[in-house]
DNA sequence: AGCACGCCGACT
DNA sequence: GTCGGCGTGCTC
């Protein structure tokens, strides 16, 4: 028997309008919590609504007692949400500008629901991954990681929320912590749930949990299952026959009741920034989670975001930081290359001497070389040496990247694709060219300059045809190619014992794209794929080859220095009013006609001055917006769309919100207006 | 007075 | 989103 008499529910609708608790009779409802999910009766409608339990009370607050009550129908014991899930739809739906329910269904079950087909859980890969040594059946830790561990252990037993940054340098043994936290967990009967960037790319990771715990109650939610697998696992999680969830951004959702671990692998992934509506972070998701669960939350990195950084030193979080590699390896030696310079030489290749030099000792010691360029396609753009005329996409106003194989200038904003013309569409001079580098560019001049290697390419390109990327890994890990070049998707987790030369071809790529995360990826990306040079017992080398050495970002990469790399662009973020020191959000507007679209977005930037009212806030946001503009991608499908950028102070956060969600209902409500309004806090790119 | 139409606002 | 209520204004 359910002792409350009254039930806040959020009723299941698609109107931005209805988003609200609603006050049912519970009736002595069997098994009603909350959390659960609930059917019940809605306005004049014949059928019953699907809702959630936000709230459970016996007396009625002021203002409902002459209206009329009606009463849940029943209760769907199997596909309730955990309690502490409904805490975080209300955090949800004031940071995301989402309703209460859209927040509820990202922790309900996708798929649907059907007979058990008895889907057993993908068993264990054994790639070889660097492991602490065992000694009677428990694995050695290293000083480092006993520290790290004696610190979150005792948070685990006190059973209070606490965040703990895990900074630790590739092969120093983060996975071990995570491990060994996760033991205690479970040891204290409580669950675990890990967050990767991306399952697929996790293997060794995935692999070491299954070896730990085994697969029985371990679940990993990867891309491979069917919506009917997902909906099983689902319901296994939420019923405890799963003690470890390991999957990607959404796995923050499981339904894991009695969570006690919350734990994010590389958590300066952009992955883990969803780009469906609610557009959360899964961090910010998972540390909400773990507030309300009583968890601990372990984030953990070689290089932290600045944002978590930057919490850590505000005492939001305690940081750990590991900073001794596991087998005592040293940190390759790392080489900038300066490009200029190699030019003036009259060094026209895409190898400096240095990379070439190491690239022909490696291969005459038979050991493998990785190349990294973060340009898939042929060259980056396209263009007219007699007028300077570039190829650029009519939609997104990008220049267009040549893709030889195709042979076409692709847009890879949208994906649109054109033929190159003959002759020039500006000045009729025949003979367009390509200039910049991409990475099948990189593979034909690597193929010349080295004829008797072998040499594979990985990038969504060449991981189009289905298990392509896996073979080309696979291949590579087994010795039958000698070169592998690719994008950041050979950057990630991947370790390959052969390897002793990374070479960076053009660090450049990354750092001009004009947007204020640009040296952040750099470093991050130089420092990780450092990381794939020489992991077991030699000192592997990179080089990274650039035309700004001085930079910042590649300055601080080069001497493994995380923190110069913090407190430069620390100061950059502030100066610019840029996260942690703000929240950029992100207005889409968008609408048939485009000269409504224009006009209401200039409208949403009046009525979001008026939402603040007359104080100081107006001003200030008038001075930290950006925009509105038409996006890059100025119309999608039917819609037209444009982008309004505002800086919300950290400190007047609540204000904002409170404005920012009024304008967004009144705007989205008002069917004569013509057009709607998107929201996304924090977006993956400005552009 | 009777009725069609369209907008407004509630939905517990 | 969807439906009923109700005000407006036209017609008999």
């Amino acid at each position: 028997m359910t002792a409350a008499k009254y039930a806040d529910v959020v009723v299941g609708t698609r109107s931005d309008n209805v988003d609200n608790f609603f006050t049912y009779e519970t009736g002595g409802l069997e098994g009603l919590r909350v959390g659960s999910k609930v059917t019940v009766p809605f306005a004049q409608e014949r059928g019953n609504r699907d809702g959630y339990v936000f709230a459970l009370f016996d007396d009625l607050p002021a203002g409902l007692e002459g209206k009329r009550m009606r009463r849940i129908s029943a209760v769907d014991g199997q596909e309730s949400l955990t309690e502490d899930a409904v805490a975080v739809c209300v955090w949800m739906r004031r940071r995301y500008f989402c309703r209460y329910i859209d927040a509820a269904r990202c922790f309900a079950p996708a798929g649907k629901k059907r007979a058990k087909v008895g889907g057993e859980s993908e068993g264990g890969r054994q790639d070889a991954a660097p492991t602490n040594p065992v000694e009677n059946g428990a694995p050695v830790l290293t000083q480092e990681q006993k520290a790290a561990v004696g610190r979150i252990l005792p948070a685990l037993a006190e059973g209070k929320p606490k965040v703990f940054l895990l900074r630790g340098v590739t092969g120093s043994g983060k996975t071990e912590v995570y491990l060994t936290a996760a033991e205690e967990a479970l040891r204290r009967g409580r669950r675990v749930v890990m967050l990767v960037p991306e399952i697929s790319l996790t293997h060794q990771t995935v692999a070491r949990f299954l070896a730990r715990f085994g697969a029985a109650r371990i679940a990993v939610l990867h891309s491979g299952l069917t919506l009917r697998e997902r909906y099983d696992e689902w319901v296994r999680i939420r019923s405890g026959g799963a003690d470890i969830v390991i999957g990607a951004r959404s796995a923050v959702f499981a339904p894991a009741e009695n969570l006690g671990l919350v734990l994010v692998d590389e958590e300066h992934e952009g992955t883990y920034k969803s780009d469906m509506s609610p557009k959360y972070d899964a961090v910010e998701v998972a540390v909400r989670r773990a507030q309300a669960a009583g968890a601990v939350c372990v984030l953990g990195s070689a290089t932290p975001s600045v944002v978590s950084s930057y919490r850590a030193e505000q005492g939001y979080y305690e940081e750990i930081t590991l900073t001794k590699r596991y087998n005592t390896t040293p940190l390759p030696h790392l080489t900038v290359v300066d490009m200029r310079k190699e030019l003036m030489r009259g060094n026209k290749s895409i190898f400096s001497e240095a990379l070439y030099a190491a690239m022909l000792d490696a291969f005459a010691a038979r050991r493998q070389v990785m190349l990294f360029l973060n340009r898939r396609g042929w060259s980056s753009f396209v263009s007219c040496p007699h007028c300077g005329y570039v190829m650029k996409c009519a939609q997104c106003n990008i220049s267009l990247t040549y893709h030889k194989a195709e042979d076409r200038a692709v847009c890879h904003f949208c994906g649109a694709s054109a033929a190159v013309p003959k002759a020039c569409p500006s000045c009729g001079a025949e003979g367009l060219r390509f200039f910049g580098l991409g990475t099948e560019q990189v593979e034909e001049l690597t193929r010349q300059a080295f004829p008797e290697q072998k040499v594979a390419r990985l990038d969504v390109d060449a991981a189009k045809p289905k298990g392509a990327a896996k073979k080309i890994l696979a291949d590579f890990a087994a010795g039958k190619t000698d070169i592998l070049i690719g994008t950041q998707m050979i950057a990630k987790g991947l370790d390959f014992a052969g390897v002793s030369v990374v070479g960076v071809i053009s660090a450049d790529i990354t750092l001009n794209i004009p947007d204020f995360k640009s040296p952040e990826r750099t470093f991050q990306l130089v420092t990780q794929v450092a990381g794939r040079a020489g992991r077991r017992e030699e000192r592997g080398s990179v080089f990274v080859q650039t035309y700004v050495p001085e930079h910042y970002a590649i300055e601080a990469a080069r001497h493994h220095d995380y923190e110069g790399f913090y407190r430069s662009e620390l100061f950059f973020r502030e100066t610019l009013s840029y996260p942690p020191y703000t929240d950029v959000v992100q207005v889409t507007t968008f609408a048939a006609d485009e000269d409504v679209c224009a006009a209401g977005a200039g409208e949403v930037r009046e009525l979001i001055f008026a939402a603040l009212g007359p104080s100081g806030l107006a001003r200030e946001a008038a001075a930290g917006m950006l925009g509105p503009r038409p996006a890059p991608v100025a119309k999608i499908g039917a819609d037209y769309r444009w982008h309004l950028y505002l800086k919300v102070p950290t400190g007047r956060r609540r204000a904002y919100e409170a404005a920012l969600a009024e304008v967004k209902r009144r705007v989205n409500t008002d069917a004569g207006k013509g057009y709607r309004i998107m929201l996304d806090v924090n977006p993956f790119s400005l552009m």
